[in-house]
DNA sequence: CAGGTTACGTATTGATTGTTACGTTATCCG
DNA sequence: CGGATAACGTAACAATCAATACGTAACCTG
C-alpha cells in the first residue's frame, strides 16, 4: 500500500527493497519457510546478510513481510471474486476459476504459499505453522461470509448450512492447491473446480427439501 | 508383511525395530521430513545415533521405510474401499469416510503424511518431495482405475472423463487432509466428503446428456 | 571353547544453520 | 562545513545439523 519509509538522516539503502521481498517471497513460496536458508535468501536477493537483517530484522518477519506481500500482490483475485457485484454461485465459480490460474501461473511456484510455507513444521517454528493457519481460516471466513450474503440476499436456502459449504470450497481450494503443486495445469484446475461446483446445486437442491 | 530381518550371528538388537520405526513415522508425520530433527528422533525412539544408523542407514532411508509403514499400516481404509464389492459411488463414500477417520485419529497426527512429510522442500530434499508426490500420484491412479471398471460395469456413462473426476476426489482428499491440519472434526470432514459426494449426481447426470 | 559377526555406548566429527561485531562510508539536518 | 544517523562490507560467532570412529559386549556357528 503506503511506502512508510522514511529516509531522515544516513546512508541511503542501496538496493530495492521490495524487489529483495519479491525475491524472498518467491523462495519462500517454493520451498517453505524452514527449509528456504539464509545462504539460499542470500542469492536470490543479491544481498549480503547485514543487509537483510538491517532491513527485516530476522527470517522470522521476512517471512512474515513475504506472506503480506504475497497475500496484497499474489491472492487479489480471492478479495475480488467475493466483492464481485454477481450472484454468489458466479461468486464462488470467480472464486475457484481465479484460484486456477493463481495456482499455476508459469513464472511462479505452483500453489499456495499459506499452504506449502509451513504445512509442517519443527517445534520451533510452531509460530509460522500458526499463522499460516490463521490466513487459511481467514479464507474460509471469508467464503463463509460472502455465503451468508447470498443467504440473505435469497440466493441460499435458508436452511443450508453456510460453514459447512465454506468448509468444502476451502478444502477444495487447498486441493486445487497441491494438485498444482504435483504438476496439474490451470485447465485440470478448472475442470477441478467445475466438478467442484456441480456439488453447488445439489446441495442446494437437497437443503431445499 | 513379512520379517526379514536374519539373525545369523551376531549380537541381537537391544530395542523393538517396529516401535522404533512406529515412533520415526509418527513425528514425521507431525513435522515432516526435514523439520524432524535427528535429536527428535533420538528421543521420540529411545534409540541413540548409532543403533539408528545402524539399523536405518541414514535419516532418509528412515524416512522412507516410515512411508511403507505408514502406507501399510494407516491408509489401508483406501484400498479397502476401492476393492470393496460396492457400486463405484459407495466405493468413493468409503474412500472419503475412511479418510475423514484417518486423518482425524485422536491420537495421531492430523492429516496425511504423504501430504505433510514434505510438501515444499530445500534443494537438497527434492528426491523425498518427489517420492511423496509418486505416492500421491498413486492414490489418484488408484481412483481412476476403480471408475473404470465402474464405467465398464455401466454405472458411469462412458462420456464422463475418468481422469477428471479421480482428479476432483484426489483434490478433495487433500483438502480434507490439510482441513484436519487446521483442526477440523472427523464430522467435518464427512460433511466435507458428503458435499463432495453431492457433485457425483450432478456430473453423471451432465455427462449423460 | 574359538572364530566370526553384529550391535552396543561414548564421544566427536565437519558442515551448515541463523545471526552479529566492528570499523567504514554515505547521506541528511542545522 | 560538522555532527548525527543509518546502511555498508568483511569476517566471524555459537548452536545445531546429520553422520561416524572406536573400542567393547553379546550372540551364532563349527
Amino acid at each position: 500500500m503506503e511506502n512508510f519509509e522514511k529516509s531522515r538522516g544516513g546512508r541511503p539503502r542501496a538496493f530495492d527493497l521490495e524487489a529483495a521481498l519479491d525475491a524472498a517471497m518467491h523462495l519462500f513460496w517454493e520451498h517453505g519457510y524452514e527449509a528456504t536458508s539464509l545462504a539460499m535468501l542470500r542469492e536470490a536477493m543479491g544481498l549480503t546478510p547485514p543487509q537483510i537483517y538491517n532491513a527485516f530484522t530476522d527470517k522470522e518477519t521476512l517471512f512474515r513481510r513475504a506472506l503480506v506481500r504475497y497475500h496484497e500482490r499474489e491472492i487479489g483475485f480471492a478479495l475480488d471474486a467475493l466483492s464481485a457485484p454477481v450472484p454468489t454461485e458466479e461468486a464462488i465459480r470467480l472464486l475457484l476459476m481465479g484460484a486456477a490460474e493463481a495456482y499455476t501461473r508459469p513464472d511462479k511456484p505452483g500453489g499456495c504459499l499459506f499452504i506449502s510455507g509451513a504445512l509442517a513444521a519443527s517445534p520451533q517454528a510452531q509460530g509460522i505453522a500458526d499463522e499460516l493457519r490463521t490466513y487459511r481460516r481467514a479464507t474460509e471466513a471469508a467464503i463463509a461470509a460472502r455465503l451468508v450474503k447470498g443467504r440473505e440476499a435469497g440466493e441460499l436456502p435458508a436452511e443450508l448450512s453456510v460453514e459447512r459449504l465454506a468448509k468444502y470450497l476451502t478444502g477444495v481450494m487447498h486441493g486445487m492447491s497441491i494438485q498444482a503443486r504435483d504438476g496439474a495445469s490451470a485447465e485440470d484446475l478448472k475442470a477441478l473446480g467445475e466438478t467442484a461446483l456441480a456439488a453447488w446445486a445439489a446441495e442446494v437442491r437437497k437443503a431445499d427439501d
